[in-house]
DNA sequence: TTCTCTCCCATCGCCAAACGATGGGAGAGT
DNA sequence: ACTCTCCCATCGTTTGGCGATGGGAGAGAA
């Protein structure tokens, strides 16, 4: 079963794209394969949400981006994390985790 | 800090709202001190999001409601979780344990 | 008695995020 | 010439949560 990502858990979509980007440049489509890959198909991104996504980080500054032509010889533009980018990264995971833990405990609990 | 439940994961609200009640018939107020209790201050609803969101459970048959003297011998609507209502969490929960899985992949990955 | 405090309910209007639908342009292979 | 895949992007809608707001009604204090 393929699920979008904000499905059950919206708000995790930049966090997911920031961390995919900070591993590699990478293009729009590019992104949206690969997290499809990295999830085994659980994750997965529309282009109607990744694309205002990327608007959202570059507007931030939490990310940079560039034009060039991908492997394939098309048009593409490729997004690369800023240090901001890095920063913002580094403190969402951690507020992810802390959120994560804290439901499971209420899950589990009662 | 305090966060909003849904200030990094919405969605989630429903499935806490759901166990908190699966535990024990409560009233909205209780299941919001509950929440902050269990969560140790981490998790919080506000009235305007809580209460929306029973009236969404009850509309999906997932809650029942009844009008009853609180411990404090006020009028307070006490809500009961349904078959059906176990049902949901039961599926939602394992969804959202995938979910959250899948993101702790990405995240580590890269 | 009145006043204020806490408990407990609920809605309205707003905003942000994601989605489906849609509409391209431009390599590459048939 | 045609289609396929790659790659970009926006528009309009829906959904969920939030701040502000507005009660009613016990209980204890003044």
């Amino acid at each position: 079963m393929a699920v979008t990502v904000p499905d059950l858990l919206p708000g995790t979509l930049d966090l997911l794209i920031l961390r995919i980007v900070a591993g590699d440049s990478m293009h729009g489509y590019g992104i949206a394969q690969r997290l499809k890959l990295l999830s085994a198909d659980v994750l997965q991104v529309g282009e109607s949400s990744l694309y205002p996504a990327l608007q959202r980080l570059l507007l931030n500054g939490y990310l940079d981006a560039e034009w060039a032509p991908s492997e394939n010889n098309r048009k593409a533009r490729y997004y690369t994390i800023t240090k901001a980018g890095r920063k913002y990264l580094a403190a969402e995971r951690k507020e992810f985790d802390q959120l994560v833990a804290a439901i499971q405990r209420v899950l589990q609990t009662a």
